[in-house]
RNA sequence: GGGCCGGUAGCUCAGUUGGCAGAGCAUCUGACUUUUAAUCAGAUGGUCGUGGGUUCGAUUCCCCCCCGGCUCACCA
């Protein structure tokens, strides 16, 4: 048997005490009627005589978060899912069995009261219980009542204690589910139909990223944890849902940020006989939809600054950005050799064979990524960087895509779909080339996918919005393990 | 993976120019029937992240390692 501390052997005395007492530390048969907030919305108006005439009887349950004894009398602090209310209880109201019994409980532990409303000396509504019982007993301390638990590892590995002790963390987690719930709602309400994909691939496409990768034992095979679901989503346009969307896990076997985890969620929705352009005033109006119901602005805090989300968005071409936010000029990136060069005098260490595309696509993240706090959706993104994407009709060097950029992050990324088979093939063709070159990320051939597109998918465009990257935005959020409920670590020291 | 910072009581943190390890809260004992970080009196609680090295002596100095944060690289 392990060896437990002073605190934690008395709490274990504790549960062997109420079991010799017949009183079960476990229990489960106390009904509950209210929670917290619905006894003090109830009374908000009532003043402290006014009360004195309510026969009220209220049934909560919920966890000791504080308590302050007078010998006699005890006031707690009672935390339920809905929020706190102060309980007094007195020897007088409640017996003396049940006092001596309500004496052993400690901070921490989940108990049920019933009592009726009133207004302290002070005026806080309060429960005066007139029955007070332990329904489960806490074995273990909870962190400190003023500090709280502030140690970031603990609040990640731990995280029902940072839910317990911290009521900003349990907002955030709400609103992250409401966000969640709004944009299905509004999906729904623009006739996308929600479907799921699977989430194991044979072949890991719709992105260029490493994937993880598991086995099936009765198959023999390999399969890979998807990138993104958008391969499976086109090939259900052209099984003719015309607007279909996932709201769903990706997995990329990466680095670790403040703005990446190995998985991390992705709504992808396709929309069909639509174009980029369609997206983005789309893209515009959700994002701005969600921001004033979740955080009743579009005017929203980030840090130390401010985002306004007010339409329309800055709308810039990738190397109009460059020339705006960088020092070169437009001849120049026009010119793969000027651009490499361009490049070389900002630090970039670069293969000397990169393409054109590749090129343009590293100095903008290199000066102008960082840059774009206020919305701005970029567009006309090189060809060679976009094999899934449709060659612009006027110029087949970049394609119809955009990317959307706030607070320096990508945050969507979106294009009108490349439905002409013989050039997907052909790009893979390329990719392929590119991965025999040793680009690990370069995209695999999906003959299926093909096949798919050469039944015909109709005019499409798809995007994809990082979720956990928008949750972040709503809620203030610095770093992604704030809006991942259990974010990756490695494996606790035992 | 590289760089920087951190790991001391259940929690939040001090501290030791190398010599018995400190506070507040929590906990325990006692007092108190209207508190709001309640108050008052007393008490308990530590392999100072792990393993080595130097030293009469290491939590402190040195080295390896582990875990975490930030950052760079990679990516969304």
């Amino acid at each position: 048997m392990e060896e437990l501390n002073e605190l934690l052997q008395q709490r274990r005395a504790k549960v062997k005490s109420y079991q010799d007492a017949g009183v079960n530390p476990f229990a489960n048969d106390f009904v509950v009627n209210h929670n917290a907030q619905q006894v003090l919305e109830a009374h908000t108006d009532d003043d402290k005589e006014t009360l004195e005439e309510v026969e009220a009887t209220y049934r909560i349950g919920g966890r000791i978060m504080a308590r302050r004894d007078f010998g006699k009398a005890a006031f707690l602090q009672l935390q339920d899912g809905s929020g706190r209310i102060q309980v007094y209880v007195a020897l007088n109201q409640v017996g003396e069995e049940a006092f001596e019994n309500f004496k052993k409980l400690d901070i921490g532990d989940i108990i049920g009261v019933s009592g009726s409303p009133f207004r302290t000396k002070t005026d806080e509504l309060s429960v005066r219980a007139a029955e007070i019982r332990l329904l489960t007993k806490s074995l273990l301390p909870l962190p400190e009542k003023w500090h709280g638990l502030t140690d970031v590892e603990i609040r990640y590995r731990q995280r029902y204690l940072d839910l317990i002790v911290n009521p900003d963390v349990r907002a955030v987690f709400r609103k992250r589910s409401q966000i969640v719930s709004l944009l299905r709602e509004y999906m729904l309400a623009s006739d996308y139909l929600e479907v799921e994909t699977p989430m194991m691939h044979q072949i890991a496409g719709g992105a260029t990223a490493k994937p993880f990768v598991t086995h099936h034992n009765t198959l023999k095979m390999d399969l890979f944890l998807r990138i993104a679901p958008e391969l499976y989503l086109k090939r259900l346009v052209v099984g003719g849902f015309d607007r279909v969307f996932e709201i769903n896990r990706n997995f990329r076997n990466e680095g670790i940020s403040i703005q990446h985890n190995p998985e991390f969620t992705m709504m992808e929705f396709y929309r069909a006989y639509a174009t980029y352009s369609d997206l983005m005033y789309f893209t515009e109006e959700l994002i701005c939809h969600l921001a004033s119901k979740v955080c009743g602005s579009l005017v929203i805090p980030y840090g130390e600054k401010e985002v306004d989300l007010t339409p329309p968005w800055d709308r810039l071409t990738l190397k109009e950005s460059i020339v705006k936010y960088g020092t070169a000029d437009m001849p120049v990136l026009e010119d793969r050799d000027q651009s490499f060069a361009y490049a070389q005098t900002l630090g970039l260490a670069l293969d000397s064979n990169i393409g054109h595309g590749k090129l343009l696509a590293e100095i903008f993240d290199e000066v102008v990524e960082p840059k774009l706090w206020q919305p701005t959706f970029i567009t006309e993104y090189p060809t060679e960087i976009s094999p899934l994407s449709r060659k612009n009709d006027q110029n087949p060097e970049v394609v119809d895509r955009f990317e959307l950029f706030i607070v320096g992050r990508e945050l969507a990324n979106a294009f009108s779909e490349l439905n002409n088979p013989l050039d997907q093939k052909e790009r893979f063709l390329q990719q392929l080339e590119e991965k025999a070159a040793g680009d690990e990320e370069a995209h695999g051939m999906d003959e299926d996918y093909i096949r798919a597109l050469e039944y015909g998918l109709p005019p499409t465009a798809g995007e994809g919005i990082g979720i956990d990257r928008l949750v972040m935005l709503l809620t203030n959020s610095a770093s992604i393990r704030d809006v991942i409920l259990f974010p990756q670590l490695r494996p606790e020291i035992s």
